[in-house]
DNA sequence: GCCATTTAAATGCAATTTGCATATAGTGTC
DNA sequence: GACACTATATGCAAATTGCATTTAAATGGC
């Protein structure tokens, strides 16, 4: 389990954890520990359970989640959260942005090829060269 | 310029910003304010400077970039950098990191809507209804 | 009943990171 | 000299994070 499925040691910024819980809150309605179990499952653990609370309800403050308790199940209460309308539509536009920024870094990587393969112009030139 | 493209008022997380500056290193060399200008031309301004060098200097610490001084154009000094293996693997790794999560987006929304809509089945039921 | 364990959420606090303003310094121009 | 532009860096308060620890309800075993 929480077996560093991530690619390598890169780690994951928390805006991607925001993200993730989300995208498990929508048409759902879930409390913090089930939600750290779900992302454990699908091996995005490694998040430990302060951080996730606190990210909970920070989120609610912002407003992207409302919560109530749960007293009728067994067990401690738990703080069960849905997603509100500012949640969902945060939520696609992250998804955009995470095109956008994709879109950006290819475009990048893509325009220094260019200049640095200038048809058929060998070494220095355009490919601001450093002096020493 | 500077337009306030990005979706919405959604913010970039700085891991980004590290994205986007490896993307524009890769092949290529540029110092600081190089940088920030094509940031901004791509619509990904919106750092401020301070940021942004503490950004590249940590870079540099974390063995992403390695950096020379240029003294030989006018003006004061530039801090040329350019990219390390471990940067590029970094990059790519990003990529995949990126790929991976919004899989995980994707099957997290699809996992609830799955639930939530159990073929002919109405209101309640399985969508863990909290009690009041 | 008593104790350990599991479920569930939250807090304390040091350490790191960020945002914003400001400092420093080289060059050219009026 | 005063000013603007280029270029990098720092000071410091505020926010965020990591890690350990606390609180608390319920269950299971003895």
């Amino acid at each position: 389990m929480a077996d560093k499925t991530q690619a390598s040691n890169t780690k994951m910024p928390n805006e991607m954890l925001t993200a993730h819980l989300l995208a498990l809150l929508k048409n759902w309605s879930g409390y913090g520990y089930e939600l750290a179990k779900k992302l454990e499952e699908a091996g995005y653990g490694g998040y430990n359970s302060g951080t996730l609370y606190r990210t909970l309800r920070q989120m609610e403050k912002t407003g992207l989640i409302s919560s109530l308790w749960d007293t009728s199940s067994d067990g401690p209460a738990r703080r069960v959260y849905s997603l509100t309308k500012t949640g969902s539509l945060f939520l696609s536009n992250w998804f955009t942005l995470l095109d956008m920024h994709k879109a950006a870094l290819t475009s990048f990587v893509k325009m220094a090829e260019d200049v640095s393969k200038p048809s058929g112009n060998s070494s220095s030139s355009k490919g601001k060269k450093v002096k020493s």
